[in-house]
RNA sequence: GGGCCUGUAGCUCAGGUGGUUAGAGCGCUACACUGAUAAUGUAGAGGUCCGUGGUUCGAGUCCACGCAGGCCCA
């Protein structure tokens, strides 16, 4: 019976199933779990997808990277729990409903109800959720999929009730406005998602205004800025110029008003509005009305300069008036001179940039108070100036004599031009043209003209939109910005970069966190308020909810609880069928928004475990995570709100450890997509590569958080040259190791100290694999990992270890040493399974299966073992010196034979090694036997000083002498590259030698040289990573004959594999005496002929029938070869 | 427009703190081996290290400015 299963082919995705089939018969994973009760816990959370579509190949590697050190973490002996979860809220969500209905947001609660809508939500939302599970199993990622959060559920909402009550409790939570497009025909915000329709962008003529802001203390000075929109003129309450851009002071003269003016702009704009033609014209020679405008630059600064400058408001409306700071000059990071004056009018009201940048520089903007005392903008959401500002328009309509179709009222200022009749009217006069006219009149306008340019329109109504400050409920993360950014710094990042830069930097430039979205299917905010809204509750759980609706219903507000006889659901629209009663008795209703779906994912660590209605121990066993891994298109959503609810609400970071992973794109490097047909299905590249090689080659090409440029010739050539060649000694090990009846018994293994070099050698290797292994997954690094341990299979393993060991494994019968050799290998084998369980789950667990089954000790799965630490004591560098010496020796012989022509087969006398070092000859002579049989030769031969022709060679040590000579270097450098002999044996004979560097004498250390040997003059040498080796190529009678005895050997076994014969199947030998050679060689080596071959005799004879004709290198020879 | 990442051989990627002639695998070419054989070994060809400036005795590596591709945000 064999021991160990041989394989002729292996299948490596029916591996895959048959290997996903047996953990689930054996319950592998939840054994995985169930093994480390009571152990310490490894955290990881799952960062939940969204089931509405079909997963990518890009999930593939999302979903490996995570599984990995949860795999390894278990190994080394934590607990390691793992839920799974579905994040089921959001836009995506809607927008895939309203299309497979035919509808829009319009028809929600017209066409179909809410209830109806969100119905169809729920149902949407899991429907490839199947496909995820089999994808989830398919890759091997253990995950437990049979209890999943998912965000929908009730009790999942309960939690983040609770959350944003502990928000609200603590005055973080609050009602606020953010700058959105906003539609004033429609009455309506609009989406990011409906701007961005075809055809919302259209070419419009705009009345453009260059406006000079007379700055405080200069009489007749003005900095210059541009705006497409003039109507947002009188709300100007700042400037933003560029700190390191360069701006100038101009002596000219006003176009319109001819008055003399200084006026500041960026130097880089005065093309654009002085004529370049004037600049030759005296200031003095103008007169007014001249066409061409003499300019003098009378002064230049930098942006940074200008900060802080003071300058009077455009519009001096009482009502408008504002404290200092406003009306300064202030930065933006976004201003340039591509367009413009280089210096940008902030309005805080009509521009999201605007806002930002006047927030983060506490710079008030202009707005009045309605009755209830609110803040409101000058323009209403009509998209009309409001009386406080009609009434100064009017007026100076009337001071300045402009006239229009008709007389306008303090309530006809349209900003945005929508009255069709008044637009189609002869004397037409939109209010972007009468704020133009007033400026020229008043000497405020530098320069007035048409501009067109691409503008958003409402894709429902076909007007303009505004940008218009919309009410928004917040959480105000920018009172914990500094801890935040503080924390933040204790995570590890993978890669660095990504938590200091693009993190790190979002969390620097933080603004609050905007949670409200006017959408219907999502979590809803648990905020009711009274109608005049000087009263609010947040509710914090359900019971919360019942408590206070019963107290409503007691008061009369609801004739019953909406929720009477029926499951509670959260969502709307039931949700807002509930009317509370406020502590003064008043009706309050739910404030109508739905959080941001990035609350919901940001909230798992607590609602996963509806915590702290329940599970609280588990709860803070598993919390913060060490690790999580996510796409670095998360960092600002998933990333974040994981950090801000931690940081905000228990001081904690969420995560210690995280993996920003890139994309995945196709193997030109375009992003992958079903439309252009370039996407990879994940399912069919399982099928036919199965899951371990495909999880290999992601992991193992690129690093993960760099762009994977996905190439299934890549994962051929990781099946190929990884899992091949380790399949191949696996199957060499197999084979012997059943012939031989080989079992491995740990017990009565060989000590380590009594096996051979090589095996003492390769043991040590593997030992430094692991240490290495440890050190990369202990830092995240998979794809060091997974590269070393490729390294040691097929370069040290196979390639040197196995192939230099054969001749143990075939040759005679049992003995200590065959058994060392087995052992040896079988260790590698076994260990290699374990550091290749995470990464190839199903193939090392294959393997680890066909080695283990007969050991005492054998786990039912490789991922239920324990690690096996590197063990130190058996790790020797000296011997893994040695070893990379006798590698490269024999590398070197072997070229050398090559440019000789002298084959392998042919033994020769004797190579010799320069040696400048007693170490280096050690090393050698230590492993002179195995570098004599891997090159065929009889004798290594040092030769050192003493032998008095070794030609050395010097070279400058650059680092050593860098730091003390400088700038002298490159003479030194001359120098010693000019040396010879005399010069390196008189540094080396005294330990210095004096150099003459440009009139001066230096003193050079025999420490400051290189010293190598590269030459013995006569002899065919070739040296690589600082040792030489020359080689003997002289042939004699005896070595001919050898040669010839090997020949022999390799022409009968390839004859005796021809004949069919088994491995230890016996022979006799009859050769034709022909040649002399080969007589004596016969006389000389029949021994070995025989024992090589296996053959009971070997026999010349004069004349043979029925003979093989058998091709030497010279001639051809007759043989008869019969089994025994 | 801003932040961040990437750019090294035909392809995929390595290249601590700057150091003489920039490496590996695949692919290609030639040869060898033939008891791991649908394997394996050896050698060879193949480079403007994205560009331009700068710092330095010395730059793939450090700095500045660009170019190309990507991600996120406006």
């Amino acid at each position: 019976m064999k021991t160990y299963n041989e394989f002729k082919q292996v299948n490596y995705p029916k591996i895959g199933e048959d290997v996903l089939q047996y953990w689930k018969d054996n319950q592998i994973f939840e054994k995985s779990i169930a093994n480390r009760d009571g152990a310490e816990t490894f955290t990881f959370f799952e960062g939940p997808p969204s089931a509405n579509g079909t997963p990518g190949i890009h999930h593939v590697m999302a979903r490996t990277l995570k599984d990995i050190f949860c795999r390894y973490k278990t190994l080394q002996g934590y607990q390691v729990k793992r839920k799974g979860g579905w994040d089921t809220h959001g836009l995506p969500v809607e927008l895939q409903v309203e299309k497979e209905l035919g509808i829009t947001k319009e028809d929600i609660g017209k066409k179909i109800s809410v209830e109806e809508y969100n119905k169809k939500c729920k149902e949407t939302v899991m429907r490839f959720k199947n496909e995820w599970d089999d994808l989830t199993e398919k890759i091997g990622y253990w995950v437990d999929l049979d209890d999943p959060y998912i965000t929908f559920d009730s009790n999942y909402i309960e939690t983040l009730w609770h959350l944003l009550k502990k928000f609200y409790d603590k005055g973080l939570l609050y009602k606020g406005y953010t700058i959105q497009p906003f539609s004033p025909a429609a009455g309506t915000g609009l989406s990011s998602h409906e701007l961005n329709q075809p055809g919302t962008y259209k070419d419009v003529k705009d009345t453009s205004i260059t406006a000079q802001f007379k700055l405080k203390d200069e009489n007749n000075t003005y900095i210059l800025a541009w705006t497409t929109t003039p109507w947002t003129l009188p709300s100007n309450s700042a400037l933003a110029i560029g700190e390191n851009l360069d701006y100038v002071k101009v002596k000219t003269f006003n176009p319109y008003t001819y008055e003399a003016c200084q006026v500041i702009l960026a130097k880089a704009r005065m093309n654009a509005y002085l004529n370049p033609k004037a600049k030759d014209l005296k200031i003095e020679d103008y007169s007014a009305g001249d066409k061409l405008i003499p300019f003098e630059v009378i002064e230049e600064f930098k942006g940074k300069d200008m900060l802080g400058w003071e300058y009077e408001q455009l519009f001096p409306i009482e009502a408008l008036a504002l404290p200092h700071p406003a009306f300064t000059v202030v930065s933006g990071d976004y201003v340039t001179t591509e367009d413009g004056t280089g210096i940008v009018h902030l309005a805080k009201a009509f521009g999201a940039d605007d806002f930002r940048t006047l927030v983060q520089n506490n710079v008030p903007g202009v707005f009045v108070k309605d009755e209830q005392g609110n803040e409101i903008p000058v323009v209403d959401r009509q998209g009309k100036f409001i009386p406080v500002v009609g009434e100064y328009l009017a007026a100076k309509m009337k001071e300045h004599g402009i006239t229009a179709h008709k007389e306008y009222g303090v309530s006809d200022f349209y900003v945005k031009n929508y009255t069709e009749d008044d637009e189609n009217a002869a004397d037409y006069k939109n209010t972007d043209v009468i704020i133009s006219i007033i400026l020229k009149n008043e000497n405020k306008a530098f320069k007035v003209e048409k501009y067109e340019h691409s503008y958003p329109h409402c894709w429902r109504t076909d007007k303009p939109v505004l940008y218009y400050p919309l009410e928004s409920w917040f959480i105000k993360t920018t009172a914990y910005k500094d801890r935040l950014v503080e924390l933040n710094k204790t995570i590890n990042w993978k890669p660095e970069a990504t938590g200091t830069g693009r993190f790190g930097n979002w969390l620097e430039n933080l603004v609050d966190w905007n949670l409200s979205r006017s959408r219907f299917w999502g979590t809803p905010l648990p905020i009711w308020r009274t109608e005049d809204g000087s009263e609010e509750k947040c509710i914090g759980s359900i019971a919360d909810l019942q408590t206070e609706i019963e107290k409503s219903v007691a008061k009369g507000f609801m004739e019953k609880s909406p929720y009477e006889g029926k499951e509670l659901d959260l969502h709307r629209p039931y949700v807002d069928d509930v009317i509370l009663v406020s502590e003064k008795g008043e009706k309050m209703f739910r404030e109508p928004d739905l959080i941001d779906v990035w609350f919901d994912s940001g909230a798992m660590p607590y609602a996963q475990w509806h915590y702290p209605f329940e599970n609280q121990d588990v709860f803070k066993a598993n919390y913060p995570a060490d690790y999580i891994a996510e796409g670095v298109d998360q960092t600002r959503g998933w990333f974040f709100t994981l950090h801000a609810i931690a940081v905000m609400l228990f001081d904690s970071v969420a995560f210690k450890n995280v993996i920003a992973n890139g994309l995945v794109l196709d193997k030109n490097g375009n992003k992958m997509s079903k439309r252009l047909g370039n996407a990879v299905d994940p399912f069919k590249t399982l099928k036919e590569y199965g899951p371990d090689a495909v999880r290999w080659y992601m992991l193992s090409n690129a690093n993960p958080w760099d762009n994977l440029k996905f190439n299934l010739d890549g994962v051929t050539e990781v099946q190929r040259r990884f899992f091949g060649t380790l399949q191949n000694t696996y199957n060499f090990f197999a084979l012997y190791a059943n012939l031989d009846e080989f079992v491995y018994e740990q017990s009565k293994a060989v000590a380590v100290s009594e096996r051979a070099e090589l095996d003492q050698w390769i043991i040590s290797k593997l030992q430094s694999l692991i240490a290495e292994v440890e050190g990369a997954m202990d830092n995240y690094d998979a794809t060091k990992a997974t590269r070393a341990i490729m390294n040691f299979t097929v370069d040290q393993l196979s390639n040197w270890y196995v192939r230099l060991a054969r001749k143990r494994f075939w040759r005679g019968e049992m003995n200590t040493d065959k058994q060392a050799a087995y052992e040896t290998l079988y260790e590698c084998l076994l260990s290699l399974t374990q550091l290749m369980s995470s990464f190839s789950p199903f193939y090392s667990d294959w393997m680890y299966q066909n080695l283990s089954k007969s050991a005492a000790d054998g786990k039912e799965s490789v991922h239920l073992t324990d690690w096996k630490m590197a063990n130190n004591a058996l790790i020797n560098t000296d011997l893994e010196e040695s070893m990379e010496l006798a590698q490269t020796i024999s590398s070197l012989v072997h070229s050398l034979r090559k440019k000789e022509k002298v084959k392998v087969r042919q033994p020769l006398q004797r190579i010799l090694i320069p040696i400048l070092k007693e170490k280096t000859k050690a090393q050698i002579e230590h492993l002179a036997e195995l570098i004599k049989s891997e090159v065929n030769i009889k004798d290594i031969e040092f030769i050192d000083d003493a032998s008095g022709i070794l030609v050395k060679n010097v070279k400058p040590n650059l680092p050593v002498l860098g730091k003390k000579l400088g700038p002298k270097m490159r003479f030194v450098v001359a120098a010693i590259n000019g040396w010879g002999q005399s010069e390196i044996a008189e540094i080396e004979r005294e330990g210095k030698i004096a150099v003459e560097v440009d009139g001066e004498t230096l003193e050079l250390l025999l420490e400051e040289v290189l010293i190598t040997s590269q030459d013995i003059p006569g002899w065919s040498v070739a040296s690589d990573l600082g040792v030489t080796v020359a080689l003997d190529v002289t042939i004699s009678e005896e070595l001919k004959q050898e040669g010839v005895a090997r020949d022999l050997v390799n022409r009968i076994q390839n004859l005796r594999k021809d004949m069919g014969l088994e491995v230890q199947d016996k022979i006799n030998i009859s050769l034709e005496d022909s040649f002399d050679l080969v007589n004596a060689s016969i006389e000389n080596y029949g021994d070995y002929i025989q024992s090589e071959t296996q053959a009971l005799n070997l026999t010349l004879v004069k004349e043979l029938d029925d003979s093989t004709n058998l091709e030497m290198d010279d001639f051809e020879i007759a043989v008869k070869v019969e089994k025994a």
